[in-house]
DNA sequence: CTGTTAGCGCATTCAG
DNA sequence: CTGAATGCGCTAACAG
């Protein structure tokens, strides 16, 4: 166990003070260059590198942005992270990932932990119950991925937009007899915003509702398609891709291959396991950049609390 | 902005000195139970949250845990992280999560960040050609997963057996004209090791081998179907659910729908889509745990240099 | 059992 | 441009 260096150690070495030493470190401006080369080279030979923790406690920031997602094995929240990530680490900062398995309990602990950790920023995946009061006091350092919130900033997806998005596509190519299957009510984003644009799309289309709502997960749709479907269905919309991929599945066993049905996500296995679907992307990939970069303002200072809504891009 | 409080601040309101503050703040056993109780009212109504930087640096420990991963939305890593995290979150650690990518440079990196930040310990996703020279200085407190290697402990898979219970599975149900879809060898673990097994349990059964690898997609393993197609064929091993996905949709299009077809991965949805598959679970879970475990008694100084591989475990 | 005293490794004034 | 001094918030001996 070599004895861990410190700043004293590579300044003793490079034949400088500490604080010349500190400088090279926080890329001040002030230090001759033949010094800073000079301390530099010492650094790497020697293999040294500064303790974060007592960079924060000297005064400078961590440089750490905390995620609470809800679920690491969701795929979508897996590409807003990706953006994050690509944004974050670009901009200098690291990662604290936390899993918040939509418990309100265990959000608020990991909100603790991250508050303890001095982090810079915080990103927060929403979930219905998600309880933001904790946050408010964090104000400017929060981004809120999905749920809207006055106090805080938020990205959210324009879940409206993503069916609306579907029923036109759909009613495009001429068909009327429109079904949809979606997620319990209680879920705000993704049950009754989707939910209305799909009964909203029908009213003004002049097509008769037929829906289903239920959990989130193939299953479940499997089994409520048959509650939506009559001999004239002519497409199928699902309030996600996992729900699509139960209904195509039944379909498929029905050998009803010319309905059509759509999801969101932009799931790549989709379309390549069931030929007569589509799925519309709600913008994951940005929603991360989005939300990341909108922390990294609100860090500096270069902006406060703002509310965006990603725009639905369409399927590939 | 309420000025971020300190253990003095709270020890000034609950009349005590400041290391006694730190005494309950560290579980010392050694606090008169009615003092701790003061504090503790105290640290509670001021929302007092000590800081983590400062608790390193003055001797206490970092309680973190670094985990590079290759990519987040390889949905077995997933499963591994789990693993670590319900370990890792229950010993009181936190996890800084990084995406290497499989890119050797931003994984090396990534090492020198979790050094730079004082990480208890890291856990790291192995991967074709990844560099761990830089992690044998970190000695025990890396462990390793899915790549052998003498110096630093690790947790593997059973690659070889995995693809064992397969061929015994299918063998049990009188087929004898068995495939295999597999990737690279030039990837130890995943394309040769497991490549391997097959052929080795085809000398030993009598069989003719039959075999294609390509990449780690389902496009790959769809195209390369037809390639170890014969009218015999009764069974297809792959050596992933995705590449399972691929050949299964290969043969519904050729409608060879009694052909028997495994994967690795116990993915819920291969079965659910393709009824005549089947998959092998590997027990990612399990390697994260035990691998998370490992790494908390390396740290804690029970435990040296081990190296693991996880049970098979048959498919739910 | 509890208060006092040192640092931990670094950033940051403040003088030179 | 650079070195010396001060303090960040906390833990860990050390005395009482």
């Amino acid at each position: 166990m070599t004895k861990t260096l410190t700043i004293i150690d590579i300044a003793k070495l490079a034949g400088v003070g500490k604080s010349t030493v500190s400088r090279v470190l926080t890329d001040d401006p002030n230090v001759k260059d033949s010094t800073r080369k000079k301390v530099q080279q010492v650094i790497k030979k020697s293999g040294f590198v500064p303790s974060k923790s007592a960079q924060v406690l000297g005064g400078g920031n961590a440089k750490v942005i905390g995620i609470i997602l809800s679920r690491l094995d969701s795929s979508s929240e897996n590409k807003v992270i990706s953006g994050i990530l690509d944004v974050i680490y670009a901009a200098g900062y690291d990662a604290l990932i936390m899993e918040g398995l939509f418990d309100v309990k265990k959000t608020k602990e990991h909100l603790a932990v991250l508050k303890k950790r001095n982090v810079d920023g915080i990103i927060l995946f929403g979930f219905t119950d998600c309880d933001l009061t904790e946050t408010e006091k964090l104000a400017h350092k929060v981004v809120i991925i999905a749920v809207d919130n006055d106090t805080v900033s938020s990205v959210g997806y324009d879940n409206y937009g993503i069916i609306e998005k579907a029923m036109t596509h759909i009613q495009e190519q001429g068909k009327q007899h429109i079904s949809y299957i979606g997620v319990d009510v209680k879920d705000k984003t993704t049950g009754l915003i989707r939910l209305n644009a799909y009964l909203d799309c029908c009213k003004l289309a002049g097509i008769t509702p037929n829906f289903q709502t239920g959990l989130l997960n193939y299953k479940s749709a499997y089994d409520l398609t048959d509650m939506v479907l009559t001999s004239e269905t002519e497409a199928i919309v699902c309030a996600s891709d996992t729900l699509a991929m139960g209904v195509a599945k039944r379909l498929q066993t029905l050998g009803r291959n010319d309905i059509l049905v759509s999801g969101v996500g932009n799931t790549e296995l989709l379309p390549f396991v069931f030929p007569n679907t589509f799925s519309i992307d709600p913008g994951y990939y940005s929603v991360g950049k989005t939300a990341a970069n909108l922390l990294i303002q609100q860090i500096r200072g270069d902006r406060t609390v703002t509310h965006l809504t990603q725009k639905v891009s369409f399927p590939n």
